[in-house]
DNA sequence: TATTGTGTATTTGTATACATGTATATATAA
DNA sequence: TTATATATACATGTATACAAATACACAATA
C-alpha cells in the first residue's frame, strides 16, 4: 500500500480546505473564493483552481450555476444514503481487514486508542485542540485497518465517503458521550482484529455503521427541516 | 435526480478524454500531454490542466513523479478489486431499483435491448461504429437502472468504478459472443425488475458481477505478466 | 418606502508569459 | 562502437493579464 506525499501546491489546497471543511470551520453552502484562498496560501489562483477541481470531482464542492463553487450542502437524506453505502463496504473492508492486518497494525491502533482514551480523560487540555485531536486519532484509527485491507481502491471509496459526511461528525464528537460510545466500540473491533473474527467484526461494523445513519436521523426529526441551525450532530464511524 | 450539462470547457475535455481511454483510443499508462489536448480543443493549457485534476481524482489518470499525468495502468489485481466491491455495490443498486424504478424507465432499457439485438445480428454496420453504438447502449442500460435507484452517490460511485474498468471491458465488447452473452443476463434482469423480484435481480446481479471477474482472471492467466499484448480482454458487465 | 437604474468593484474563465525541469539529439572523447 | 558531455527542444508548474459576467452600492424616481 503506497503512501501518497502531499507535494504539490494544489494537493495542499486540497488537503487543507478538505481538513477546514470538514472541522466545521467552512461551512456547507459557505462559497470558496479563489483569490481569497490564493492569497493565504500566497499563491497565484491557479492552483487553486485545480484543487478545487480536484474537489469537486470528489463531491466536497459543487460548481454554481453562475460560476464559482460551493460546498456541496450535505441533506439527512444524503447522509443516509452515504451511510447505508457504508453498511456495505465497511463491513467488507473489516472482513478483509481481519484476514491480512499484521500484528505490528494492531499493536498500532491499540496505541492510537489509549492516546484516544487519556485524551478523553484529559481535563487540562484546551476543548477545541481536544476535538482536534480526537478527530485525527479516529481518522488515523479507519485508516490504518483499511489499509490493511491492501485494496486501495476499498480505501479510496470508503474515504470519499467518509469526507463527505464528516462534517456531520465533527459536531458530533463535540460531545464528549459520543466519543465515549465510538471509543468503546472501537475497543471490540480490534478484539476480533485480534482473534481473526471475520463474521463479528464485520456484524459490529455493520452495527456501527447503521448507528452512525440513525443518530443522523434522530437529529433530523428533532430538527425538522427548513430552519437554521447550521451544526448537524451525528455520532460515532 | 438531477442531470449536469457537460458546459464548461474542461468538463467537455474530460468526457472526451475518458471516452477515448475507455475506448482504448488511449491507452494504459499512455502520457496526456497539455499542449497536445490545448491544441485539439483549440483553447488554452489552463481548461485542459483541470480536466486532468478531475480525472487525477477519478483515478482515471495518475501523476508521474517526474511531473504530467499518464493513464493509470489497471492490472488484473485491480480490476479484482474493483469488481469485488462492485459485486457489493450493484446487487444493493439493483435490488433499490427493483423497488422504484418507473414502468416508464422499463420500456426505456427494453428499447435500448431492442437496439442491441438490432445491432448485434446486423451486417451492414461497420464494425468499429457497431462496438461504439454497443458501448454506448450498455452505459445507457446500466445508467437508466442506477439512476432510479435514487440514490446519486451511488450512482457516482458505481460510475465511477465501472469507468477505471471499462476500458478492459472495450476489450471484451469485441468479441460478439461476448456481447450476446451479456444481452442475455440483461433480459434476465429487466424480467426481474418488472416482476420487481428483489431477490432474484440482485442475486443475478452479482453473479454477472462475478463473470465478468473471472473473464479477466481468465485472461490473466491465458496471458503471463510481463508479456508486452496492450489488448485485455474482459466480458460483460 | 420601495424600486428601478447606473456605475463600480469583484469574481470568474481563459489566454499568455516566464521560469524551471526533463527528455532528446548531437557532438566529443575514450 | 560505446559512453559521456553539452546543447536544444519540449513539457510542466506557476504567475500574470485580460475579457466577460456577476454582484454590490448608491443614487434617482415613482
Amino acid at each position: 500500500m503506497k503512501i501518497k506525499p502531499p507535494n504539490s501546491i494544489p494537493d495542499q489546497i486540497y488537503d487543507y480546505l478538505l481538513e477546514r471543511i470538514q472541522i466545521g470551520e467552512i461551512q456547507s453552502g459557505d462559497r470558496l473564493i479563489e483569490t481569497q484562498v490564493a492569497e493565504s496560501f500566497e499563491t497565484s489562483r491557479t492552483p487553486v483552481r485545480e484543487a478545487f477541481r480536484r474537489l469537486e470531482q470528489s463531491g466536497i464542492v459543487e460548481r454554481l450555476p453562475q460560476g464559482g463553487v460551493r460546498v456541496t450542502p450535505v441533506t439527512i437524506e444524503t447522509a443516509e444514503e452515504i451511510f447505508d453505502i457504508r453498511g456495505l463496504l465497511e463491513p467488507y473492508a473489516i472482513g478483509l481487514a481481519c484476514e491480512r492486518i499484521t500484528r505490528e497494525d494492531i499493536q498500532k491502533i491499540k496505541q492510537i486508542e489509549i492516546l484516544a482514551g487519556d485524551l478523553i480523560k484529559s481535563t487540562t487540555i484546551e476543548r477545541e485542540e481536544k476535538i482536534k485531536q480526537l478527530f485525527k486519532l479516529n481518522t488515523q484509527f479507519h485508516d490504518i485497518i483499511y489499509l490493511s485491507t491492501g485494496s486501495s481502491y476499498l480505501v479510496k471509496l470508503i474515504n470519499d465517503l467518509r469526507d463527505i459526511v464528516l462534517r456531520l461528525r465533527a459536531m458530533g464528537l463535540r460531545r464528549n458521550s459520543a466519543w465515549r460510545t465510538a471509543w468503546q466500540e472501537h475497543g471490540q473491533l480490534i478484539d476480533f482484529l485480534e482473534t481473526r473474527n471475520k463474521e463479528k467484526a464485520a456484524e459490529l461494523m455493520k452495527k456501527h455503521v447503521e448507528h452512525a445513519k440513525s443518530d443522523v436521523a434522530a437529529y433530523a426529526s428533532a430538527n425538522p427541516p427548513g430552519n437554521s441551525s447550521k451544526g448537524l450532530y451525528a455520532i460515532g464511524t
